[in-house]
RNA sequence: GGCGCCUUGGUCAAGCGGUUAAGACUCCAGCCUCUCACGCUGGCUACAUGGGUUCGAAUCCCAUAGGCGUCACCA
């Protein structure tokens, strides 16, 4: 087989879907794990949807998310340049030679939204082949006067064109479905459909990974092959990624079902290395292996284009919370707590004990953005729930909570040494000294210090962590609430 | 609507003619533990429907239904 070359060719409208990061991904994948070159290409054809500065953020999205490119805008390569709005004038010329050839023809027809001067042909069924057999005089004429035209690619009115996908087999359509689409814009630009072709071949792109919404019209892109005489690269068509809505419906995902970029799983406090992760095997599988967290080595190592899945998949973001939460596990204390640092707001007391308090979050957190809320209970009283303190396995009830907190009270107030250790030994003296089960005792004054059932660390962690007056407080208050129900 | 693609639990998925139909997330239960959490163990829930082919079908074929895509001078 010739030199793997795959490549990723976004539009630079702002920002990157997670479907586009996932089809770079595994473009990207494909051919390092075949000792290949992956390409980014810009496929700026558009200028209206054109923003600024979306190339610079599609290469530092790329950059964050560990997938390099061999060759690109900036980088270079021998295929240069690899951003479209500069390739004009090559597309001109093979424009150009597909009217000399008889495979496309100039239209002179309106755009589509502005009032038409010509009828649709009814011969051919659509508004789109007007411009067939115009007299070569009128055409002529037309360019003389310097009437706007573009240029329509001439399909085939019968047969049907059979390409091959590694995903799907062979897929026919018929070449009445296709129509005479624009190659080469008013404005001098080309389709995709058009760039696309040129591009990839000129680039010498070997497999050609993308979604399956170009799936009906690879068709006309195969017959342009043809009319070039080029050979066809390998074709795959991914399945979409879909997305869940509130009210249970299933369609491919955007903005409604939140964050979908990126930047915004970024922001929402995911770990890089964890949303392309995730994203891997969100339709595609390593076959042969349960294995499911993978650094981007390893992804490279086992992927494999069997591994691909042809129908889509939701993307659930229970199991990233999940997948996130075991890639903070695996890192140290020191790194958990400086990469959360910036997501989270701390008073000048948790401030000097944020690498302890970083450190009792790493197992309890699925994202950075979750901190804030787990904590704020350390900083802001909270609220007073009854409800809360009545636990049946550890058998607590309102009572037993009040008889605790008061023993309890006595034997905290005359710590006078505040630190982890001496609170760890005074309150598992005091539980040892009650006969109850620990988990008994414990439940009380976690409820009474957080109110919350679940909180970052047991009751030593919090005592240290509110220290001594606040506890105190908070446990004396707790008393009058209990009392007075 | 025409054309095309897809269809195993709530979600991701293994399975390529013979299996008790893997595994993971979620949820639930139990265990462990200096207490919630973490961890461990176990449990619930699936082959869209109807016809074939075959000794035998989640696996092959055909219909039906549903979902998705496409029909731009957007990609």
């Amino acid at each position: 087989m010739d030199r793997v070359r795959t490549r990723f060719a976004p539009s630079p409208t702002g920002f990157m879907h997670i479907g586009n990061l996932r089809t770079a991904l595994y473009a990207y994948l494909f051919a390092k794990s075949n000792d290949g070159d992956f390409i980014l290409r810009i496929e700026d054809t558009d200028r209206a949807r054109y923003v600024e500065g979306a190339v610079e953020f599609i290469k530092n999205t790329l950059n964050a998310a560990k997938i390099f490119p061999d060759e690109g805008p900036d980088i270079g390569g021998d295929f240069a340049p690899y951003v479209q709005s500069q390739r004009m004038d090559i597309y001109k010329r093979y424009a150009e030679q597909l009217v000399e050839n008889g495979h496309a023809y100039r239209c002179f027809c309106r755009q589509s939204d502005e009032p038409s001067t010509v009828e649709p042909d009814k011969k051919f069924g659509g508004y789109d082949r007007h411009c067939r057999d115009l007299d070569p005089d009128v055409i002529a004429k037309n360019l003389a006067d310097g009437v706007p035209y573009v240029i329509r690619q001439k399909m085939p009115l019968a047969g049907e064109t059979t390409f091959f996908d590694v995903l799907h087999g062979n897929i026919t359509i018929a070449n009445s479905e296709l129509e005479d689409q624009v190659l080469l814009k008013r404005d001098g630009m080309p389709t995709y459909n058009f760039a696309n072709v040129i591009d990839d071949h000129l680039m010498k792109v070997s497999h050609i990974i993308r979604g399956t919404e170009f799936i009906t019209s690879t068709p006309k892109h195969v017959l342009l092959y043809q009319f070039f005489g080029w050979e066809l690269p390998i074709f795959i068509h991914l399945a979409p990624v879909m997305g869940k809505a509130d009210d249970g419906s299933i369609s491919k995902l955007s903005k409604r079902h939140g964050a979908t970029s990126f930047d915004d799983l970024i922001k929402a406090g995911y770990l890089p290395e964890a949303i392309t992760n995730y994203v891997a095997l969100l339709g595609w599988n390593p076959k042969n292996s349960n294995q499911e967290i993978f650094s981007m080595d390893e992804l490279i190592e086992a992927f494999s284009l069997e591994g691909l899945s042809k129908s889509p998949a939701v993307f659930d973001y229970d199991k990233l919370d999940w997948m996130n939460g075991e890639y903070f596990k695996r890192m140290s204390d020191q790194s958990f707590a400086d990469s959360a640092r910036n997501f989270v707001e701390l008073d000048d007391n948790l401030e000097s004990k944020w690498e302890f308090l970083a450190s009792l979050l790493k197992t309890r957190v699925s994202k950075f953005s979750e901190i804030n809320g787990s904590i704020r209970f350390l900083i802001e009283k909270p609220a007073f729930d009854a409800e809360l303190f009545i636990n049946k396995k550890n058998k607590v009830t309102v009572e037993k909570s009040i008889e605790i907190i008061e023993a309890a009270l006595e034997q905290i107030d005359r710590i006078d040494d505040w630190t982890l250790e001496t609170i760890s030994e005074t309150i598992g003296a005091f539980a040892a000294s009650t006969q109850l089960k620990l988990g008994t005792v414990m439940w009380p004054l976690r409820v009474g210090l957080s109110g919350q059932k679940v909180t970052p660390g047991g009751v030593n962690e919090l005592l240290y962590l509110l220290g001594k007056k606040n506890s105190l407080s908070r446990l004396h208050e707790t008393l009058d609430n209990l009392k007075s129900v």
